[in-house]
DNA sequence: CTTGACCTTACAGTAACTGGAACCACTAGA
DNA sequence: TCTAGTGGTTCCAGTTACTGTAAGGTCAAG
């Protein structure tokens, strides 16, 4: 298979596969004419490592758990701990995105949004002490 | 003012101002001897830039946001206008990671995470039909 | 023989910094 | 006066995971 056709069934660019292999988490053979050809087996990888990526593992998560993939001995604990430090990530990211999500909506409401120039988004990131409120004392 | 107060006073590292002036968010004057001086406006603007990136402003947004508060005249509609589409890819993101997110558990709850080699997880990614649910109309 | 689709490499750019090297400036103390 | 320490300067490279673009080689069809 030539590399049009993977990028058609796995779903990635043509432009990432040649990265993957860039960055030797594929290594497919070559033609005399120097086209790449993708096996079975590569074409398998390049589709875990598109499901993985849209779990938003790591490229370095995702070459790790094709490794465990491929050792058929391998402890689900490994697997386990892995999914286990991203889910953390991603409640962080959540975290922050909601705490941002909080105040700019709060922020938004407060604004009128008209033709004067009365702002609250700005006074706060002005800093401008609104509503006499004196305490914040956050980071 | 020198750099290094500022960054103390601003809770940017200097590094973060240096690269601020790079791409001319700042303009500080400098002394004879080549040091930068921060008036009392460079540094309120770098504390607006703070705050504004501490809300996941990107920094065009964050030069937008700054001219509009440096406008006097300016509608505070365009200020809601920026805040708004942020709000929208905050919303997205969190769509988003709380998709994987959703996903991760229950994989992850479905992982023995013990010394045996069967994982859920695994066979997920590997795109092996589990439990033989057959419909994966997704995307 | 040309056209068009497909393939190749190599280099640059993205976002927003961060790290490091090499060097200059200023102050205080021995 | 020398020196140590702190803080300043520039410039270049690295980060993440690609994406865009240019310049060119390959192949099948008409």
């Amino acid at each position: 298979m030539n590399i049009g056709d993977v990028a058609r069934q796995s779903g990635l660019p043509a432009k990432t596969i040649r990265y993957y292999e860039d960055i030797s988490l594929v290594k497919p053979k070559r033609e005399t004419n120097g086209y790449r050809v993708f096996n079975d087996a590569d074409v398998h990888k390049l589709t875990f490592l598109a499901r993985a990526r849209a779990l938003g593992f790591t490229i370095e998560d995702c070459r790790t758990l094709l490794a465990l993939y491929e050792d058929k001995s391998r402890a689900s604990a490994e697997v386990k701990k892995v999914t286990g430090k991203h889910l953390n990530e991603i409640e962080a990211k959540i975290a922050d995105l909601q705490a941002m999500h909080a105040t700019l909506t709060r922020l938004s409401e407060e604004c009128a949004g008209d033709q004067r120039p009365d702002c609250p988004i700005l006074e706060e990131l002005s800093g401008k002490d609104r509503r006499s409120n004196t305490h914040d004392a956050k980071q």
